[in-house]
DNA sequence: CATTTTAACTAACACTTGTTAGTTTAGAGA
DNA sequence: TCTCTAAACTAACAAGTGTTAGTTAAAATG
């Protein structure tokens, strides 16, 4: 069994997204990219047709998995809450797999170029999704008729940080760590 | 009196602050920053000394400015749960005054040089004095006795994303935009 | 063994980068 | 009017950019 059946190319994008997670894509140089793989840049293009393919694929795959993510929660029958408590889950899971990869994702997507408007429609997709959910959470009577908008944006902008705090955590357990984030969102801090 | 009483040294880093937004530091060329200035790239050079100046003009000086005002913050006699109120509203309110900075103290923080360090320290320091108003908290039984830096970490980031939020509310009322997200963050959302 | 494939290399390209030097122009103060 | 200053300009540089062409060495395949 292969447990690493990564190509070669998949290994410079996984180099690359580490790379862009410190820099930012703009700021990290093909030479820089092959230096962290060892080898001398012109080598890079035997694997990869161009930096900006290298980004496409980090960037769009991520997008891809919400989209996925969300279309299995819309279609459940679960509470308001719950499918909240099910995005909390799907980014949790998700930053947990590709700590990097999230770091592009919500940095440097303006730096797509032909793909740029797929990116946006996905997002645009995915957002209006989340909010149509906590709309009819607030109709239902499941939670509380604050603006659904300052909702979405407080819990969504959370969720999108997580890369940037999942790998301080050693020991992650990302159920517990799903639950606590879904506890302190949802449920609120004050006694 | 001068309602505007900017040099040409502050115009160009309002809109290198504005271009930064968009497409991050490394991204913009002084060419760029000229084009939009109306002048050519030498003549920046009449007004800056450096395109790391301009970095730094525009991230020390928010830094700056939420030290401030947590120190203010930290050495009133208010609960906790008010500082946390206190905090939101200060972030809603330096937010609103600087949208294109906010983009660059979040983004481009790592590409700052010599100021590096002085800049990390700040934001230990204000990360630091956020967790113990928390933890104290807890410890007064203000607030639930959730994990200490899920708390933070969640309210944190969704107040260091204002800055994309702002522009989109034409219609912005500082204090009511803070009112709201106070509710939403502290109080939960769940009925 | 002969051949193809994989993956590295050197060398170079055309272009862009931040920045400097030196010059010009228009307005303000004497 | 003369001088000074602010703020623009043209021209250029050295370094760095993504990328291409052509080559080589080792490993896999027939």
């Amino acid at each position: 069994m292969a447990l690493k059946p990564e190509t070669r190319k998949d290994e410079i994008i996984q180099t690359a997204a580490k790379l862009f997670k410190e820099k930012g894509y703009s700021a990290v140089t093909m030479r820089d990219l092959a230096t962290a793989m060892g080898i001398k840049a012109a080598s890079l293009y035997n694997h990869i047709n161009s930096k900006q393919e290298i980004l496409k694929a980090i960037i769009i795959s991520i997008a891809e998995d919400f989209t996925n993510g969300m279309d299995i929660i819309i279609k459940s029958k679960d509470s308001n809450i719950s499918k909240l408590e099910n995005i909390v889950a799907l980014h949790v899971n998700i930053a947990a797999n590709n700590t990097n990869g999230m770091a592009s994702l919500n940095n440097d997507w303006m730096h797509l170029e032909d793909q740029l408007s797929h990116y946006l429609q996905l997002r645009n997709e995915y957002e209006s999704n989340f909010l149509n959910i906590i709309k009819e959470g607030i109709a239902a009577l499941e939670i509380k008729d604050k603006n659904p908008e300052i909702i979405m944006f407080s819990m969504l902008t959370t969720l999108r940080s997580l890369y940037l705090w999942i790998p301080k955590k050693e020991d992650l357990d990302a159920t517990n760590l799903a639950q606590n984030l879904s506890e302190v969102l949802i449920g609120g801090i004050n006694i």
